[in-house]
DNA sequence: GCACGACCTTA
DNA sequence: AAGGTCGTG
């Protein structure tokens, strides 16, 4: 039977990449709550599925490492119309079509192999200079300089529009461990299989299509999945009842506001799940995702409306709280959010109890200088909710209007 | 605009 | 309660 790659076992064939951990770090970016399909498939060995694809990850100092696993035929683990086209499966082969099929075979996998080289690039946005990006936040705001030394190379990935709206209806009310269990028994019922590693089936996530039949609400119930199996169900029939297949990566190219709202249409999309929709799948980087644990982040670490008393978030908090957000760090400040919510996960705490060089800052001292970074930006941190920024624009209302414009200015 | 309760499960 | 959403008042 196949099993996971192990870079240091041999037997598998991997490739690399050059980047730095401070670009990246897999096992606080693949395990901070973005995507719910990789696992540790071993120590620091990340394996998942990826387009269409399964991978095993791992890295060194300066060099990210991947496996793509293939069958004998040089095809992708997968099912048939996913692989390279030209290959004939053995069956079907003659003696005299040997040597053709072979270089079909060699032609198909260093193309292969290009494509796999640009997925990765593309899904891990290495364009975009993490290192530079800390440098800004860290000028910008000491409670992340705070932070930033041990949570380096939190990253951003560009996941599939699909995979990452159904994958975060799932995610109301609930938690990481419960909803991981989920999105593994959705794609075991609905994705098509690729392949089986050790005892693990790897399934793709499942097609729109899949998840729109009328028999899915009843049948996600029956795998768990609660209140939230009628919303998955609805969304699906929703997108292609009236906007069809390809309008979720149509959002891709629409300003911020715009993809939000048009997110919010769907059953068991709110605020929340439309941000995280459109920070991790839509190229929106100043989408800051709002949930409780934003929330208290907001109020313990930067004082802000510490007179509220509300319990829970609102369409106004999560406006106000965003623009705060965006106001101190900038055009990416759903990237800084989720290095500082990675930071605050229960699972990544001893981090910071590990000895560091640089001597860790009294807590006071670091309030402070939050208080003194804010108000150099003009930027209101006890208001508790009378008090109007001149940009706040109206709440959006339920229906996606596409004609208006109203993209928050930055 | 805001408060409340319901909604499915599991820890 | 858990990384919410929806309907109602």
């Amino acid at each position: 039977m196949a099993k996971h790659a192990l870079r240091s076992s041999g037997g598998h064939m991997w490739r690399s990449l050059a980047c730095a951990k401070s670009e990246l770090r897999l096992e606080l970016t693949l395990a901070c709550g973005q995507s719910f399909r990789w696992r540790e498939s071993g120590e620091g060995h990340w394996t998942g599925v990826l387009g269409g694809r399964v991978w095993t990850l791992t890295q060194t100092d300066d060099t990210l490492w991947y496996h793509v696993y293939k069958n004998r035929e040089g095809q992708t683990c997968g099912p048939a119309g996913t692989s390279s086209p030209g290959v004939k499966t053995s069956e079907t082969r003659t003696k005299g079509a040997v040597k053709e099929v072979d270089e079909l075979v060699a032609v198909a996998s260093v193309k292969d192999a290009e494509e796999e080289e640009e997925m990765l690039r593309d899904y891990f946005q290495l364009n975009v200079k993490l290192e530079e990006l800390y440098a800004d936040w860290r000028a910008a705001d000491p409670h992340f300089k705070h932070i930033a030394d041990i949570f380096t190379g939190v990253r951003m990935l560009r996941q599939d529009p699909t995979e990452c709206l159904f994958s975060f209806i799932c995610t109301s009310n609930n938690h990481i461990s419960r909803i991981q269990g989920m999105v593994d028994r959705l794609c075991l019922a609905l994705g098509a299989p690729l392949c089986q590693l050790d005892q693990t089936s790897y399934h793709d996530f499942p097609a729109l299509a899949a998840l729109a039949d009328s028999s899915v609400e009843a049948r996600l119930r029956d795998l768990g999945f609660g209140y939230r199996a009628r919303f998955l169900q609805q969304s699906a029939k929703q997108i292609l009842d009236t906007h069809g297949l390809q309008w979720l990566k149509g959002l891709r190219s629409v300003p911020y506001l715009q993809a939000r709202d048009a997110l919010r249409t769907l059953p068991g999309v709110g605020n929340k799940v439309a941000d995280c929709v459109c920070l991790m799948s839509l190229d929106k980087a100043e989408a800051v995702p709002v949930d409780t644990h934003v929330w208290q982040i907001a109020k313990r670490d930067y004082k802000y409306a510490t007179g509220n008393r509300q319990k829970s978030i609102t369409d106004k908090l999560h406006r106000d709280i965003g623009d705060f957000f965006r106001k101190l760090w900038g055009p990416f400040a759903g990237w800084t959010q989720s290095v500082l919510f990675c930071a605050d996960l229960k699972k990544f705490q001893k981090l910071k109890e590990m000895p560091r060089l640089v001597q860790p800052k009294k807590e006071e001292e670091d309030e402070e200088e939050t208080r003194i970074a804010c108000k150099k930006k003009k930027i209101k941190t006890e208001e508790n909710g009378t008090v109007k920024r001149a940009k706040t624009k109206p709440a959006g209302h339920k229906k996606a209007n596409l004609s208006v414009k109203n993209e928050r200015v930055v």
